[in-house]
RNA sequence: GGCUCGUUGGUGAAAUGGUUAACACAUUGCCCUCUCAAGGCAACAUUCAUGGGUUCAAAUCCCAUACGAGUCACCA
């Protein structure tokens, strides 16, 4: 029997050859320097960050070059996959505005290489699994689980190179009629790739962020083609999918770099260029005094449900994840404050090598600044959509207070330095809750400052409220007012006068302010308290002063 | 254990043989100020994992050591 009549066996239904694919999905006609990236998940987890680093970057690499950005849903492994992983993916990059050009979802296919999904290219696999055996360099193996245990003991007992190599392939070698005699028996098998490689040469890989390395030749005889639902392995599909769909530039996980050598052995062996690769480092996490991979499990922030739900800016997510990605982004986006952030020319020499840790504070950092330029509007509308699908009390509230929820939002913000008092939309309400009638019913802790004593404090509230407040006051006249009322009950409204001598005073207008701030708001840091007073108006402010009488 | 990569402050990092080791975040202090935020001004690595070597000169080049990471599945 030859490897011809062996291959026929083992695929009978495989007629087409690896020369029709190759008709089937040309080479791309695109304009020179145009990029072809992918960005292929596998649907065993929910997408995470260092899975969203991978899309930005692939986004920005296909958009800054006039190039294609396609998903392939790499679902070789149907024991582990979870359900909904897809939809999330799919979800998340709708979310983040990084949707890829070709895709393929819910029955649709969107793109001229597909299918996109790999569970639906298995005929494409077998055809160039049937090819290699043909050729003899693929082989059925017929090794069981226990022998491999076997192997793998005695070689680290023994302190050899783990794997099947050399002698330890044990079907390399066999003939194609006792592999047929054993197939017909039934007996179960996975084919391997027939390595040609010597461990002891060596050959220079060149990646696009860490430069050249090298590396020694792959000698391992790996599966490409598993058992039992005879799909094929991550190496044998990445060599498929990403020759057939002219994939440029491959960016993936750091932990891909080792598979190399066995990567560049079957781009050889198929004579087919392999693509340039990005191998992006892993995102860490600090636990404690160790620092160690980012967590799923361990770790909210590692999943991409946590900034949904925190309410962080899309902008704002992706801006940190470049940050980390590419050490000149920070300064790319000082410059360009407002060129969207596929403009980057992004780097893979300035990604760095070793492992970054996300930093969250960095996040709050520059979410606070994308917050502080949105107008109020806008924010209000960003605000109500995510409470809308994560707090619908807040959303009620805001909702019926639209107005004053615009103009509290919008205190000291139409400035050159707004405030920078959010980072996410969760955190608004937490910030703002006194503004609204409605969120008072809560325990109460007034944190009031230097003046305390009840009496004065209802002393100065009335006849302020009722013998100088008037809300047609400019903030100036409001402020001249303050500081009239102020000097009349015993306390200094000149700053400098007061710290000389602040024992002639019953306090200082900051103190005065305080008492007025605390008995509105309970809180003695708030936005500027004109603005508030303005909104609350002097009917509401009146109630306020009530719930003091009543609760301090 | 084999292979590969890495190690600059609390964090992300710049510097690619040449005066005081950029910048940003965080932290702390001061100023401004009705509080807060913002802003302004400071402080924060006598030193670039350690030890040798090359050189007039090293965080930068070489060697060794230590430590860390990834990988060594019919998982991706």
């Amino acid at each position: 029997m030859t490897n011809k009549e062996l291959a026929n066996l083992i695929f009978p239904n495989i007629t087409k050859t690896i020369e029709d694919y190759e008709k089937l999905y040309p080479e791309r006609n695109l304009k020179e320097g145009a990029k072809v990236v992918r960005f292929a998940p596998s649907p065993t987890g929910f997408m995470h960050i260092g899975n969203m680093m991978q899309a930005v970057i692939n986004f920005v690499l296909a958009k800054s070059s006039g190039g294609v950005f396609y998903l392939r849903n790499e679902d070789t492994d149907q024991a582990r996959t979870v359900d909904g992983a897809v939809d999330f993916i799919h979800h998340v990059l709708n979310y983040y505005h990084i949707k890829p050009d070709e895709y393929e979802y819910q029955g649709k296919i969107v793109g001229e290489y597909g299918p996109y999904i790999q569970s639906e290219r298995i005929e494409i696999y077998h055809t160039f699994v049937k090819y290699l055996i043909e050729i003899g360099r693929a082989y059925p193996c017929f090794l069981t689980k226990e022998e491999l245990e076997e192997i793998r003991e005695y070689q680290t007992k023994s302190k050899k190179r783990i794997g099947i190599y050399g002698k330890y392939a044990k079907c390399r070698d066999m003939s194609p009629d006792e592999a047929a005699k054993r197939i017909k028996a039934g007996e179960k098998f996975v084919i391997r790739f027939k390595s040609m490689g010597d461990f002891n040469k060596k050959f220079v890989f060149e990646d696009l962020t860490q430069g050249k390395i090298e590396f020694p030749e792959n000698d391992l005889d790996v599966p490409i083609m598993k058992s039992g639902d005879l799909l094929p392995t991550y190496h044998f599909a990445h060599l498929v999918d990403d020759h057939l769909m002219r994939t440029t530039h491959v960016v993936r996980g750091n932990e891909w770099m080792s598979s190399v050598p066995l990567h560049y052995e079957l781009f050889k062996t198929f004579g087919y260029k392999m693509p340039k690769y990005i191998h992006t480092s892993l995102i860490l996490k600090k636990d404690g005094d160790t620092i160690r991979k980012i967590s799923k499990r361990k770790d909210p922030e590692a999943l991409m449900f946590y900034y949904e739900e925190k309410g962080y800016p899309i902008l704002a997510v992706i801006d940190a994840v470049l940050t980390i990605a590419n050490s000149n982004f920070e300064e790319w986006r000082a410059s360009n404050p407002d060129k969207p952030f596929y403009e980057f020319p992004f780097s893979p020499k300035k990604m760095s090598v070793s492992g970054a840790l996300f930093d969250l504070d960095k996040l709050d950092n520059i979410s606070k600044n994308y917050i502080s330029k949105m107008t109020a509007e806008n924010l209000y509308q960003e605000y109500k959509n995510w409470a809308l699908k994560y707090n619908k009390e807040i959303d009620e509230i805001i909702s019926k207070h639209k107005e004053d929820t615009i103009k509290f939002l919008n205190i000291e913000r139409e400035v050159k330095k707004p405030r920078k008092d959010y980072e996410n939309y969760a955190g608004i309400f937490d910030k703002s809750w006194y503004m609204y009638d409605e969120a008072w019913n809560r325990e109460l802790n007034y944190n009031l400052g230097k003046v305390k004593d009840k009496d004065e404090i209802i002393n100065i509230m009335e006849e302020y409220l009722n013998n100088y407040y008037n809300e047609d006051d400019s903030q100036e006249e409001w402020f001249n007012k303050i500081k009239e009322l102020c000097l009349k009950m015993g306390y200094q409204s000149d700053m400098k006068i007061y710290k000389e001598n602040p024992d002639n005073y019953k306090g200082s207008v900051a103190d005065f302010t305080t008492v007025m701030r605390v008995v509105l708001t309970t809180l003695d840091m708030t936005p500027n308290l004109y603005d508030i007073m303005q909104i609350l108006g002097k009917k509401r402010m009146l109630k306020r002063l009530e719930i003091f009488k009543e609760n301090y």
